[in-house]
DNA sequence: CTGTTATATAACTAGTATGTTATATATCTG
DNA sequence: CAGATATATAACATACTAGTTATATAACAG
């Protein structure tokens, strides 16, 4: 789980995830991303190495370009972690007398 | 899809994926969270705020004190905007040419 | 070789995050 | 009521983030 803290940190940034949202439709060069965010080249460069180092995304190398696509790596960790909150979630649901005790303290207390 | 930004950034922070961990046990107030965290009682009750702020947890009020436990708002938002990035890893798997370029590319240029 | 295109890096600024200590508030306990 | 306990808030320092402009590097086109 190495990579949790940087792929989440990753996943905080609107313009991260519409990057990775541009890229479910596939490869994209650095300037194919920059294109659509009003914003300049470097900041665009800077989020992709961010996405990289996250293991959200790779790059090859063509010519002069680098086109990315996305990459299961991070995405795979992140679920292995949310598992667990799904897990104690659906075991919370099922278990009444918390539900009930949240119940009582929020009406009146005696 | 609002809370996305404060729930991933939320939990790309170490301790408070340490806290949410600690709450899949159950219900916890606040100095029991404390605790185990090499950190003051401040520190720990804005990571608090932070996590009932991005819907990963609620609070009780029982007395003085405030139990807190898993919440499953902003899961089912992650996961849900998880799924967008899945379905695409798992179609590119499928995409042959894609694999055939990155291998021709990262091996001998023509 | 020269100019152009694609990308990366450096240096800087402004805003935000995280921790600390000190203090306020509210409930419990005697 | 008085003191103790549980939690929240304020004020502050430090460090990180994300953007900018300017510049470097490297490949392509002619």
């Amino acid at each position: 789980m190495i990579h949790l803290d940087a792929a989440f940190s990753a996943l905080a940034d609107p313009t991260r995830r519409a990057i990775l949202a541009r890229l479910t439709l596939g490869e994209a060069t650095v300037m194919e991303l920059v294109e659509p965010f009003d914003m300049t080249q470097p900041a665009i460069s800077r989020h992709l190495k961010v996405l990289e180092g996250a293991g959200l995304i790779v790059r090859r190398v063509d010519g002069t370009k680098r086109p990315c696509r996305l990459a299961p790596a991070a995405v795979t960790e992140i679920d292995q972690w949310l598992a667990m909150l799904r897990e104690a979630l659906a075991k919370n649901y099922n278990r009444l007398d918390d539900v009930l005790a949240a119940m009582k303290t929020e009406k009146g207390n005696p």
